[in-house]
DNA sequence: CGCTTTTGACCCGCGC
DNA sequence: GCGCGGGTCAAAAGCG
């Protein structure tokens, strides 16, 4: 069916074309606010700040950003938070067709496995040892080959909340679909995805909130190590350049899942995403930079906010 | 024919 | 130690 006709996109382009603002007090416990989000999310470890806890903090340590839209438009109101907490700050608001918008937090690197044994030699052991199987496409050290006693280890994973009657955004990259599992509590079952391309560990799974059906999750694991499919990126990249090169000041290892869009408004919903497809017709704009390396924050964040 | 999706089985971590 | 739930694998089916 068309599916690719409406499949909207992920972006920040989009976000920032389309007015998103950093730090307005625009109504946005939306998403966050909700127990119930909160606690599906905080399952996965992450940190979440209610709006109370917000007016309670922001005047002693502004723990976190705010994205949200506070132009007048139908996107008006909606809103993500950004936990800095940790380093670097969510990759990107997702766009979506429907006037909504998303939320989007960050885990810690460090606790980004269960538990953090040497990272440093998991890290690079893993694909090392998968490298004997024909696909190094695993990140991880598939459940047969890890030895025992070594830990699945996570990377990092930033997550989006977006209103959107389709399950699987576009974002610009090519993802395959490698498993799908019921949630525990939760009527709507858990797809997991993975990036197409055999060099990038990218992981990206999405699944619905139970108690607004009209809300999905989208939950990145890791970083792209390519450009995307076919988004001409912006000039927004720069900063994103800029931002994930000093983000990554203390993180040596870039994670944020970049999301773009196209330029001039988010249009191009109908783009062909299945890899079966030509790639879009549109050949990747080269960058105006070469673009150290992704982090889609840039494309987000206002340089202003950047700064902090 | 090549690639993606589906889906049941299996593995692993964690709490009790 | 056991059971539960999340995450991944991989064969088979589907699709263009």
């Amino acid at each position: 069916m068309g599916d690719d006709e409406t499949k909207p996109r992920l972006g920040t382009d989009f976000a920032c074309s389309s007015g998103w603002t950093l730090g307005s007090e625009a109504d946005s416990d939306y998403f966050f606010g909700n127990d119930r989000e909160s606690s599906i999310l905080s399952e996965f470890g992450w940190n979440l700040r209610s709006d109370t806890d917000r007016n309670r903090e922001k005047d002693s340590f502004s723990p976190f950003h705010q994205i949200g839209l506070d132009d007048g438009s139908d996107l008006a109101g909606t809103s993500a938070f950004l936990l800095p907490q940790t380093p670097p700050p969510p990759p990107l608001a997702p766009s979506n067709l429907n006037p909504t918008v998303s939320a989007g937090l960050v885990d810690k690197p460090g606790d980004a496995s269960p538990s953090n044994p040497s990272v440093s030699s998991s890290s690079s052991d893993e694909p090392q040892e998968k490298s004997t199987t024909s696909d190094a496409k695993q990140p991880e050290i598939p459940s047969k080959n890890r030895k025992k006693g070594q830990k699945r280890t996570r990377q990092p994973r930033f997550a989006f909340m977006t209103k959107s009657e389709i399950d699987h955004l576009e974002d610009g990259y090519r993802w395959r679909k490698y498993g799908q599992k019921a949630v525990k509590n939760s009527p709507f079952p858990r797809s997991y995805y993975r990036c197409t391309n055999s060099k990038c560990t990218v992981k990206k799974r999405v699944e619905r909130s139970s108690e607004d059906p009209t809300i999905v999750i989208t939950t990145y694991e890791g970083q792209h190590c390519h450009h995307t499919v076919g988004f001409p990126r912006s000039s927004a990249m720069a900063h994103e350049a800029a931002l994930a090169s000093r983000l990554n000041d203390s993180a040596p290892q870039l994670y944020y899942p970049r999301v773009q869009l196209p330029l001039g408004g988010g249009i191009d919903v109908t783009q062909p995403h299945r890899g079966t497809q030509p790639q879009m017709p549109r050949e990747p704009t080269p960058h105006p930079q070469p673009s150290t390396d992704e982090g889609l924050l840039g494309d987000i964040v206002p340089a202003g906010m950047r700064s902090r």
